[in-house]
DNA sequence: CGACAATACATGCACATGCAAAGGATGCAA
DNA sequence: TTGCATCCTTTGCATGTGCATGTATTGTCG
């Protein structure tokens, strides 16, 4: 069971390789719908979550990003009318972000070129 | 063809998971030696490479990097004394990167390190 | 009640990166 | 030689990210 360096090394270049290369193709793709992969992401998210909504800290927990950065996406979505910012009532600390309807629609557009470059890239 | 979308969603999913996992950890790891992991790549191309010099051009190939980005890298590790930069006398517009005692030092120790975060993290 | 820790999110700052353009050396043709 | 294309590297700039910190709110303990 025990793996030689280099086969680790080999393993690890090829799975870089792989993220590297969907990673792209995914950036290029999104692009045409103006959304960053990180931006598909919350909206994913956010669609398939009840109500279109969902705290930061939750979100937080899906996304691959720090809390600062997600803030960052989330601003940049609001700042595009894709998604709004509510207070939380009964914890006036916590905030909602949920899809607008521009936000869905979006969304809807680009997914479809999300299952494509990842159906024509994973194997 | 949701299905199929679903699953390719977790597929993709469970790799940028696989692949930020592992780049943290190494991230960690590695700055205990002072060491990015792009100067960690560099490095171990050097180390590998005949001479321990090799091309900017030929590193770009290898390690996952725009070219601007691959320079300064190098003349970061070049700043610590880990690598010098030599005209190549043959073509004189090129520049051989080569590995200094310092540089293979720093290497060696910082291997068994990047060895066992990759043992440690992937199956 | 009052002070202090914990939580949730936003922001200042530094840094690595990619893109596009510049910089510098060489080769080639007239 | 002069002029221009080519090759390789570096640099200017904009962007996205993480860390550390700031601000507001909530929870806890004496």
């Amino acid at each position: 069971m025990a793996k030689t360096e280099a086969v680790l090394a080999e393993r690890w270049h090829a799975l870089v390789e792989q993220h590297a290369r969907i990673t792209i193709a995914l950036e290029r793709a999104l692009a045409e719908h103006d959304l960053g992969i990180s931006e598909f992401e919350v909206l994913a998210e956010l669609a398939s979550a009840p109500e279109n909504e969902c705290r930061m800290q939750q979100l937080s927990g899906t996304v691959h990003l720090s809390q600062s950065a997600l803030s960052r996406v989330v601003g940049r979505l609001e700042e595009q009318g894709l998604v709004c910012r509510n207070m939380c009532k009964d914890d006036r600390r916590g905030i909602f972000a949920s899809l607008t309807p521009a936000g869905r629609e979006r969304y809807e557009h680009a997914r479809p070129t999300h299952s494509t470059v990842l159906a024509q890239n994973l194997r």
